[in-house]
This record gives structure tokens, C-alpha cells and sequence, in this order.
DNA sequence: TTATCAAACCTGTCCTACAAGTTTGTTGAA
DNA sequence: TTCAACAAACTTGTAGGACAGGTTTGATAA
């Protein structure tokens, strides 16, 4: 194999590729649904082994930065917090992240997204709040569809504050969320505060509808404080 | 090839191997660090090709989840900005994210390891965010280094604010935040509107190093309202 | 006991081969 | 001309073998 390389750094060649790749979409300009050239191709221009590009490919593939599949080209893909959920869910796992201070960080971005979702959201998201809301209310002695609707409705917060970043942070944390969410629901063990949380995610619900922010962000919060506070009660680190 | 595999799901032999592995994480209980089996042993293990372990191996690698290097075998991965930085800057790079977004994110979450920092930092932090803020207005002639200490300002009280995820985000902004700077910082353009701009963070700095939260939050959230205005007058969208 | 060094092990890269999915262009019929 | 069917070309997914070069380990010698 010749030596043309193009040694732009050190690195490994795969490294080199990836950068190559990302320089390429940098460079034309690609945008999501854009399709990349093939590995035979970029191999043959790059003076590679397939095997080096593949690898590269299956990298960016893995961070969620194109996506692949049998037979097609590869192809530019959209912001998605599937990535960042393994991300997290190996911080938690390696005991790098506490379930608290994912908590903390949800606490900071949702007491924005509430404000951010009051201002901007369209009607079918106001619908789409409510509604999870009300579900949870008259869901509350199902555990398991009162948590699938607070999830959906976090998100769906999230989605109407227009800024994709809070998706895909809050989208990131819903797989560790699911995993502990029971905790913080056995340590409410009146009825009443079980109800008295739905409530509140109606009532966030109804600022949101309403179109005030103020309300909404100081319900988020106490929703939070709670929240916070039930872990730490259940002995959560 | 035999036909034993453990099909756990439809996916691709090389997802499935990505399974394998962060599951062979979780239930020997790795920590960052902890050697992972070999490539060649894991293949025949999972009657697979080499290829597709490698590829797995590499995916993990790229979403930074364990660590590789030549004749050693993969480790198990310390939390990490790397990958998220990837994922942002594609993300502005392809016009799914605004650099106002950014900056919104980081208001949301920056006010709060401000808060955190002054109620947790050690004495050497509080010294070293100080060293920061002094520099920027020693050297408020001098953009690249007045940059740099900003960054570096900005990092280290999220280190300061104890928790992880905290100082991934913020380190995975720093990127897009370094391309985008001299916008900001060109739109002040009155010495006095600089230098105004370095005090604030010296006024942060010592409201860290003083231990009192309110005020840190108080300076932060002012110091980035200024600076998304900044953005906004420059036409930054 | 410690230092040295060779063998065993491991990853990085290349190559070839083929199955299976997708795209494209041609052909043939309406 | 238009459209449908189909074959050819292209593309990705996986397998398996080969070898260079870095790392670990254990045996040997001082």
C-alpha cells in the first residue's frame, strides 16, 4: 500500500477518516437526509483499507452523527439523544453519575424548558401536555402508565421550548429516569401525595396551556424540590 | 457458522455485540479502568468474526464508553466530553442547533453550578477560578488568551460544582463556544464594555470564592444575558 | 532478589470473498 | 409516450486469514 496518505496527524488512520468524513460534511454542506459517499469509494480515494473506513463509518454511526443500513449509502442524520441516553445510562452504571445529581442537572433544564415551552408552544402541544397530565391524574393507581405519561410529558415540554438541545438532554436522561422512577413513586405512600403530584403536573399543565411562565417555572420547580427531596427520603444516594 | 448465537434481538450482529458488552459491564460490576476481554476471545465466545467485535469495540470507543490502544486490551472508559462534543458541533455544523441555543443551554445550566461551585468548591478551585477571572482582565488586549481563560473560567466551576454531568456539558460546548467567541467579543466594542465584561467575571470569581451563592447566581445570569444580547446585536441567530 | 529478554498475547490494518439489500437503467408492454 | 418488470451494478454486513508492531508475562540469568 502506498505511503499518499494524507498524514494529517498522528492519530490512528481511522481517527484521520472520521475527520475526513466530518470535513466532507462540513464542507458540502450536508444537512440531515444527505447521503455520504460509499466505503469503497472513500477508501479508494483515501488509500485505505475498507476495513479503516468501515470502522470510521460505524464510529460516527455510534454517535448518532449518520446513519447506516444494509445496501443503502450512509446518510447524514438528525439530532438524536440515543448517543447520549448510552452515555449516561454508563455513567450511572460505573457508578460515575448518581441518580441525585441527575436530578439536580433535569432540575436546571426543565425549570427552562417549562418557561421556555409556556411562551412557544403550539396548540397541539398544549393539548398534548394536558393531556398526559390528566392521564396521570386519573392513571394514579397504575404505576406504570402514571410514569410513561410523566415521561412523555417531560418531553413533550421539552420538545415545545424550540431548542433541540433540551430534547435531546432530557430525551438522554429518560432510560436512567425509568429505571429509578419507582423509587421516588414508593416513597409517596399516602394516596394523597401520590394524587397531589399528578396534580401538580396538571397544574404546570394548565400554566403551560395558559401562557404563563412564571407559574409554570415555579410549579417545575417545587415539582423538583419534591421530587429531589422523595429520593434522598427513600435513601437514594 | 454455527447457528448458536443468542439472537436477543432482530438488530445486527455487531449491535448485539455492543449488548454483550456493556451488559458484561454491568454485571461484573466494571468501573472505569477495569480491563475488558479480549477481541479474539469475545469472537469466539459469541461465534462471531473478529470484524464484528472490532466494530463493536470501535462504536463503544467512539461514544467514548471504554478506552483502546494498540496490544493492550479495551478498558473501561472515565466520563468524558469527547463524544458530546462531536455530537454538538454536528449538530450546529448541519443547522440543526443555533449558537443562541447553546448559550441558552448553558444559562440553564451555568447558573446553577455557579450556585453549586460557591457552595462546594475546594480552596484550590476558588483560587484557580480567581487565577481565571484576574488573567481576563490583566490581559483584556490580548482576545486568544482573554478566550482561552474564559473557557478555562467557565469549566472549572463546573468542576468546582461537583457533579459530572455538569462538566460534561458545559466541556462539550466549549467547541462550538471557541468558534463562535469573537463574535461576541468583537460586538463590545468600547474598551470599557470589555473590561466591564472581565470584572464581572472577577466579580463571580469572588462571590465563589466567598461563598455566597446568591450573588455568584445573580452575576451569572446577568454576565449571560449580556452575552446572548451580545450575539443578538452582532445578528447572530 | 532483581534485571533482562524472549515468547505469548493483543490490537491495527490489509486483503479477499460472498450473501443479501438497494439503486439504476434497460427492456418490453400497454 | 408512459409505466411496470426485471436484470445489472452497486452497496453494506459478515467471515476469515495474514502480518506488523505494541504490550504483558514469565522464565532466565546475574
Amino acid at each position: 500500500m502506498q505511503k499518499t496518505n494524507q498524514d494529517i496527524s498522528g492519530d490512528s488512520l481511522v481517527s484521520n477518516t472520521i475527520g475526513v468524513i466530518t470535513q466532507h460534511i462540513r464542507l458540502n454542506e450536508l444537512g440531515p437526509g444527505d447521503r455520504l459517499p460509499s466505503e469503497t469509494n472513500l477508501a479508494k480515494e483515501l488509500s485505505v483499507s475498507r476495513t479503516v473506513v468501515r470502522e470510521a463509518f460505524k464510529s460516527l454511526a455510534a454517535m448518532r452523527l449518520i446513519n447506516l443500513s444494509a445496501g443503502k449509502r450512509a446518510t447524514v442524520a438528525h439530532l438524536d439523544h440515543g448517543a447520549m441516553s448510552l452515555m449516561i445510562e454508563h455513567g450511572v452504571v460505573t457508578e460515575q453519575i448518581s441518580v441525585q445529581q441527575i436530578y439536580d442537572v433535569r432540575r436546571a433544564i426543565e425549570t427552562r424548558t417549562v418557561t421556555l415551552a409556556s411562551l412557544r408552544r403550539t396548540e397541539a402541544e398544549a393539548q398534548t401536555i394536558l393531556y398526559h397530565a390528566a392521564q396521570m391524574r386519573t392513571q394514579v393507581e397504575n404505576p406504570d402508565l402514571v410514569m410513561e405519561h410523566d415521561l412523555a410529558f417531560h418531553l413533550e415540554i421539552a420538545k415545545a421550548s424550540r431548542n433541540p438541545i433540551f430534547s435531546m438532554i432530557v430525551g438522554a436522561f429518560q432510560g436512567v429516569s425509568r429505571q429509578s422512577w419507582s423509587v421516588g413513586w414508593r416513597s409517596r405512600t399516602e394516596p394523597s401525595q401520590r394524587l397531589a403530584m399528578a396534580q401538580t403536573h396538571v397544574d404546570i399543565a394548565d400554566a403551560i396551556a395558559t401562557g404563563d411562565p412564571q407559574k409554570a417555572n415555579a410549579l417545575m420547580t417545587t415539582h423538583f424540590n419534591d421530587s429531589i427531596k422523595a429520593l434522598l427520603d427513600a435513601g437514594m444516594s
